[in-house]
DNA sequence: CGCTTAGGTCTACAAAGCAGACCAGGTGCA
DNA sequence: TGCACCTGGTCTGCTTTGTAGACCTAAGCG
């Protein structure tokens, strides 16, 4: 039996809280909302804007977002297709609190280097 | 040459966003860090508390925090050996946005759980 | 002597992610 | 008629990451 359903059933019902750190602690989730924030974009959009991501990490990445209701999949049945992606209101909401976070980050990304750079030195 | 180096040395220079998002993108990273918020922890101790972490994952995990200066790691050179972590300000510090991130999670959980179900009926 | 205990490390094996090949099927060009 | 091209994916092998569990150290206790 799969390991992971375990895991899953066991951490779901008890825990909000690791629900959505496993949705955050995926990379590339946050990466592509913070890619739609400033408004909608197609597929090769964000493989463009992101850079660094799989086709299939980010086909699988949105599929789960649509999943979850943070951004909305739109079809126009046009050759060659044409796919667009946008947050919804959830998806909006969310990333107000990451906004604290992405803030903080700006403010001790030195603090941080420094720590690891003294550790190597230290070392 | 490891493609990995050269990701991170592009990543690296232009965008702190991403360096935090690395952090924060390792589930085990921030679930490590909720854990000490209340107070110092040995391994074992958060190994228990975690529940479903691996010894090596978790001893990665400690050392990288403490690389990054979000915690510390005091030795007590006794028998059996006694290792104790505990958070910096920095570690406080980053907990404080994550906070708000948590409380997003418990007010929204409900709704990401319905957009699955819909998602799952729907289809 | 040999078992226990804490905090790891090491070693197989399983799972996740990546690059790149492939696909559909209408359009433009020859 | 044939042939390449476009987007938005999916599929296939290989690499990387994570896991479980055996092993290690060295004092204390029976």
């Amino acid at each position: 039996m799969p390991l992971q359903e375990l895991k899953k059933f066991a951490s779901d019902a008890p825990c909000p809280i690791r629900d959505v750190l496993d949705r955050i602690g995926d990379q590339w989730s946050v990466l592509v909302l913070l890619t739609l924030r400033p408004g909608t974009r197609r597929f090769n959009e964000l493989m463009r804007e992101i850079g660094d991501i799989s086709k299939q990490m980010l086909s699988r990445t949105l599929k789960r977002l649509e999943q979850d209701g943070f951004i909305t999949r739109t079809v126009y049945p046009e050759v060659p297709p044409r796919v667009e992606y946008s947050l919804t209101e959830l998806g909006h909401s969310f990333l107000e609190p990451m906004r604290a976070l992405v803030a903080w980050a700006d403010q001790n990304h030195r603090t941080i280097s420094e720590a690891r750079e003294r550790y190597r030195g230290g070392n």
